[in-house]
DNA sequence: GCACTGAGTAAACCTACTTGACTCACATGT
DNA sequence: ACATGTGAGTCAAGTAGGTTTACTCAGTGC
């Protein structure tokens, strides 16, 4: 189930990505678990980072993440069913309804949001994170042109 | 369903990792596609890498892949199916059958080889990827000890 | 009024896994 | 010699997280 850390240096480029991205995305999940966030899963997170202040439609929640608005509305289901988000009247009126975040996900942004500052003052220490960033920012840049294709897995 | 992407520089290292970590793997996914490879995701190609030499028991896979032996069985009956692996008598006997790599695999595992190091050669002009590699090698071992647990999606 | 548009929803299906239960080839202790 | 265990492989059913297809329904624009 594991490989040997040894090898890092020869991994082509892509896969070195994946495993930082694994790393620090495992160990984000881990710290928010203890912090008795166990039951989000990052996909939540994205959905109130998107929803934050003024909230939106499922259909732009949907288009945001990149999944269908079925697949949103699901989404939405579960957490207003957990009592993370409450659909209120969409000030357009129509068949719309505006999803918005409970006080209880608001929270829990706050607590991610602290979390991964923690975790990149522990970083900063070892590695020089404004190189890393810069070279990340040009790389996807480079690659995405004008618009970030949503953050979803390619498997 | 797309973001700016002016926003880079205020996102948290683990989403910019994670674009990252996208945008350089589904390049990679859509020139594989444009050589004829379009059949074969990234997963297929973890499989080669790791059956690439003498090969490897199912359950060997599994544990490499970080899934269920189930799992790895059906991976290589769909590969086996395709052309792509075979499974022959094991040395140690019992049960167990080494599944190899075709031919047909070990064309794929060169033209992904090639492609990456393009990829990275292009990217070398605009990134000085040694930085960028020192970096994440830093964070990796920081973040996971000795040993790399499998690439695979946090979700 | 009446057709059109776009948000939301419902149901069936799909993919990539998992858990659980089993078979079978060989190794081992008595 | 024989029972018993161990580990590889497989079968079947269940699950998570989506998709496609088809529909309802509120407001819009002639």
């Amino acid at each position: 189930m594991c490989q040997d850390v040894g090898m890092l240096d020869d991994l082509e480029l892509v896969f070195l990505l994946g495993h930082g991205y694994n790393a620090l995305l495992g160990e984000f999940v881990r710290r928010l678990d203890a912090a008795g966030y166990g039951d989000l899963r990052p996909a939540h997170g994205f959905v109130f980072q998107a929803l934050w202040g003024p909230g939106k439609t499922a259909s732009e929640l949907a288009e945001h993440l990149g999944v269908t608005k079925q697949a949103a509305g699901q989404l939405v289901d579960e957490l207003e069913r957990r009592g993370y988000v409450k659909r209120v009247a969409h000030p357009a009126g129509g068949r719309r309804r505006l999803v918005v975040l409970t006080e209880a996900a608001e929270r829990h942004l706050r607590v991610a949001g602290e979390t991964l500052h923690q975790l990149e003052r522990e970083l900063a220490e070892a590695i020089p994170l404004g190189e890393l960033r810069e070279g990340l920012v040009t790389l996807v840049r480079t690659l995405s042109g004008d618009h970030l294709p949503p953050l979803r897995p390619i498997w």
